[in-house]
DNA sequence: TTTGTTGTAATATTCTTTGTTACAACTAGA
DNA sequence: TCTAGTTGTAACAAAGAATATTACAACAAA
């Protein structure tokens, strides 16, 4: 399986409030029409991303915006605001290996350290992407 | 969305088979014994192993066993062999992102080598890692 | 008060994973 | 050759997750 389209959608939400923020007031319905999924969908992850303090929401009037420094929000951060993973396990273990068999019983104690450092790999190297980084190559080919 | 327990499924089924390798057949139904996993599911990661080289099943008399050196399988040769994530994507891209919006049009060209950077920090690790580590921690536990 | 928006619930749809049943093809050994 | 056990695979079921959709109350600004 992959990572959730929360993600990339996120990061384009991003991106579209940075590039839209002084000529339009940037709504669900409007992030719904660039991202080409649903407005729910959108209000959804604007409330997760919220949740994160990673971007504010106006509610009545409408409309959101950044609420951090681009240099200052990750992909890590974003990545861990919308679950993309549950659990933040990145690994989906078998459920129950048996307790009889000497290998079922120790697969854990094998996998578990390793299967972290692969997900730390992962993690280590979004912290190292911000949204600095998408905004500016953003400008660049707009 | 988390990868699929394919995964830790297959390495489950790399240690079954070279721990027991001197005392049993080690077949589809012991491997689902050890796992607690559907025996034909079982069936179908061997065939995905056998698939790509990395395990040899004996048809009709049954039982499986390891086609190479254990330090020459490493986790993300398991990981490829059996298909945890489509067409090698680590990230769902959402899939229609307008193109009559400049942001829309241009999220992929920003976006995709980005992803890919984190996919091959994730692949790097994972290539670190081999069953024969997972054998010498396992052998230590039991 | 009107208008447009957000937050959220409820439900539907689609997709993927995993489980299950069934059985033909196969191999070794009696 | 026959038997017993196994693999490979198809077909289908069940469960779970992602995404879409509809509906509407709560809200804020003009």
């Amino acid at each position: 399986m992959q990572i959730s389209s929360r993600f990339t959608l996120a990061v384009h939400i991003f991106a579209c409030i940075d590039t839209f923020k002084d000529d339009y007031k940037v709504t669900s319905d409007f992030l719904a029409g660039s991202t080409n999924v649903n407005p729910v969908i959108i209000r959804k992850i604007l409330g997760q991303l919220k949740a994160a303090g990673l971007v504010e929401v106006a509610r009545g009037s409408g409309g959101a915006s950044i609420a951090k420094p681009l240099d200052e929000i990750s992909f890590l951060d974003i990545y861990h605001a919308v679950e993309c993973v549950e659990k933040g396990e990145l690994f989906h273990f078998h459920e129950n290996p048996s307790a009889d068999c000497p290998v079922g019983r120790n697969i854990h104690g094998v996998l578990d350290d390793k299967l972290i450092r692969v997900q730390k790999a992962m993690e280590d190297e979004l912290s190292s992407i911000t949204m600095e980084d998408v905004i500016q190559d953003t400008r660049r080919l707009i």
